[in-house]
DNA sequence: ACTTCAATTAAACATTTGTTTAATCTTTAG
DNA sequence: CTAAAGATTAAACAAATGTTTAATTGAAGT
């Protein structure tokens, strides 16, 4: 279900035409934005993933090449469990995946979706400014 | 600065020949990948304002018509203060607008480049399952 | 089998973040 | 000007999140 920008238009809305707010219309249209909101649970939680500095530093990282735990925490200068820690995140959200070779575990992108949201995100930012 | 995927490739990457890893090895290259790190510090900061199950909901409304903070509070059921608290941050980061009509306020999307976050992260979603 | 190193896991602690309550601001109506 | 309603702001409280420390697992070498 893709996010469909001219489902609802916005003449004769409900909000152009009551004048109090408390008593709040329940008009169809809005019945079914509520409806529609059910939707986006799981965006939000991606976007959670995202939200940290450490994991979006440990992404872009990924998206140069594949890298194991210790060159991860000696490129962001933190501990070993911390980078672990953030791995399994990014790992239970299928944005990355790993490797073994001997002792080392090399990560790299699972999904070329996330290139295509920091360059999204990246655009809105160099644009705002 | 978009970011560039080719810009370095992994043939004689310092982790695919060193054996040791806490003697890391400050290669050229990875020193260059420490450097673009620091570019990805505005886009933590996005994508941990979408983090928000309340403020992806907010988005999501408003990519589909203009409302006004009651309008909001009672789609979400939420209190007034609590979704005005919302809306600063998204109107902080210009993800959002508002205009003042007598007593009430509306808000509406600022920026075309969310919905494409937002298609983007549902890209990642649906496929995934 | 034992030791070492990379990585993971678990638990305690600290920080950040979101919600709530109350107070304030802005605009409109009387 | 005063009162009422929508919205914002501030401060107190509650909950979720990240980091740290220590313990555990898995693999390679002696």
């Amino acid at each position: 279900m893709p996010l469909n920008k001219v489902s609802l238009d916005r003449k004769d809305s409900c909000t152009k035409n009551h004048d109090l707010c408390d008593t709040f219309c329940p008009s169809n249209q809005l019945d079914r934005l509520r409806d529609r909101v059910l939707e986006v649970a799981g965006l939000s939680e991606l976007f959670r993933v995202l939200g940290d500095e450490t994991r979006t530093k440990i992404l872009y990282l990924l998206a140069h090449q594949e890298l194991c735990v210790c060159d991860l925490a000696s490129l962001l200068e933190m501990s070993l469990p911390a980078i672990s820690h953030h791995l399994r995140l990014l790992k239970a959200l299928r944005l990355v995946k790993y490797r073994r070779d001997g002792k080392m575990v090399y990560y790299s992108l699972d999904d070329e979706h996330i290139l295509n949201l920091i360059r999204e995100a990246q655009a809105h930012f160099t644009e705002g400014r």
